[in-house]
DNA sequence: GGATTTGTTGCACTCAGCCCAACAATCCCG
DNA sequence: CGGGATTGTTGGGCTGAGTGCAACAAATCC
């Protein structure tokens, strides 16, 4: 599970994303995310410098590996959800169904790191970008069943918009909030409604 | 107008961020953003390297002039909003007024780079942060006309989505494009009515 | 055992961003 | 007219992210 090599030709890694992740992740606790470097993290892994960049594009990225992990399976669902349904109501029901998947005590690292991203531009920046994308999935999704490209890229972003809040809600209320799927049925499903009488 | 000082006291500015805005739009045009640094943009403008940085606190942060001012007009005008009114309806008619500014031919030259910001992800990462500061501003907006904190969240973020929406349709229309207020009541309304009836 | 494949490493480089001390040009006041 | 004081520019040096590349290491396949 760890390894999606099939067979194991050449040498066999002495890195991983994971390992990379929690390095990193105790240098955050540790010391910020601005005071940690990228060879702070490796040698604590106890690779080379380069070898963080084999796993990782940028800095930020590590930061965001489970938000990643999220934004796939969405991307996943989308893509195996019924054509030929009504598109808003769809949209809804994948966005809830992931979010029952995240529990009181499912709370990704990244969320529970607010004051952290809030004070570090780099941090904003590769979070948003992973929205941009995300949004780009939902906006696809929508054109495929008719929707106007206009009206799909509004609805995404706003869409993408809600559920931003809802997380944040989500991770900042403490060991009794249910799951996320709560959450973004607050946020998410008055923005959907609106649209559909508009549209 | 064009300078703030009030006495001219002290050494005269050399550069101005019109200045250095032009020297990097040029460059921009003709090798791209990535192929433009910072030292190319003062050698063009005539300065040395440091004074970009007293101008501005990123390189990505000259792109995006244009938007700094509509969005300090937006809090201005959020500030100036009668306190008592309706919030959602309030909010509406400050996005829609400061929409009707943009007239057909004041389309901002970020705006017309589209490409070129989906390419380069510091830039992304610049605009981001400025709608996340616009988001805060329309959140604290609201929260002050008594709509509760998680929600104001939800509605902000939704709202700069949609208006992010807008703002593309808008640049990206041709020249038979009208105002941008046109586009922003396309996208945003909709959904302020439906947290109307959430709320 | 050699060829191939996959991953790691070291080295050198560019550029953004930051800090700070020196310098230049202007105004204010005596 | 001649010092401060103020404001802006400049140069130098530095850290750290990110890139490219060539060399090396460890595994498999034949």
């Amino acid at each position: 599970m760890t390894s999606t090599r099939a067979t194991g030709k050449g040498r066999p890694p002495a890195a991983s994303r994971e390992m990379l992740q929690d390095a990193a992740f105790e240098l955050f606790l540790e010391q910020g995310y601005s005071g940690t470097t990228v060879e702070h993290i490796t040698r604590r892994a106890g690779v080379s410098r380069n070898t963080f960049f084999n796993y990782f594009d940028a800095k930020g990225d590590v930061f965001w590996v489970e938000l990643d992990d999220a934004l796939a399976r969405l991307a996943q669902e989308l893509a195996a959800h019924d054509p030929v349904s009504e598109p808003l109501p769809a949209l809804r029901d994948v966005l809830l169904a992931l979010g029952g998947g995240y529990g009181a005590d499912a709370v990704p690292f990244a969320l529970t790191q607010r004051e952290l991203i809030g004070g570090v531009h780099e941090l904003q920046a590769s979070a948003v970008t992973r929205f941009v994308a995300a949004a780009r999935g939902i906006r696809s999704f929508l054109v495929e069943r008719g929707i106007a490209a206009d009206m799909a890229q509004a609805v995404s972003y706003a869409v993408m918009g809600a559920t931003v809040a809802a997380t944040q809600s989500w991770a900042a209320a403490g060991p009794t909030r249910g799951t996320l799927a709560a959450y973004l049925d607050v946020t998410v499903s008055p923005v959907l409604r609106g649209y559909a009488h508009a549209s």
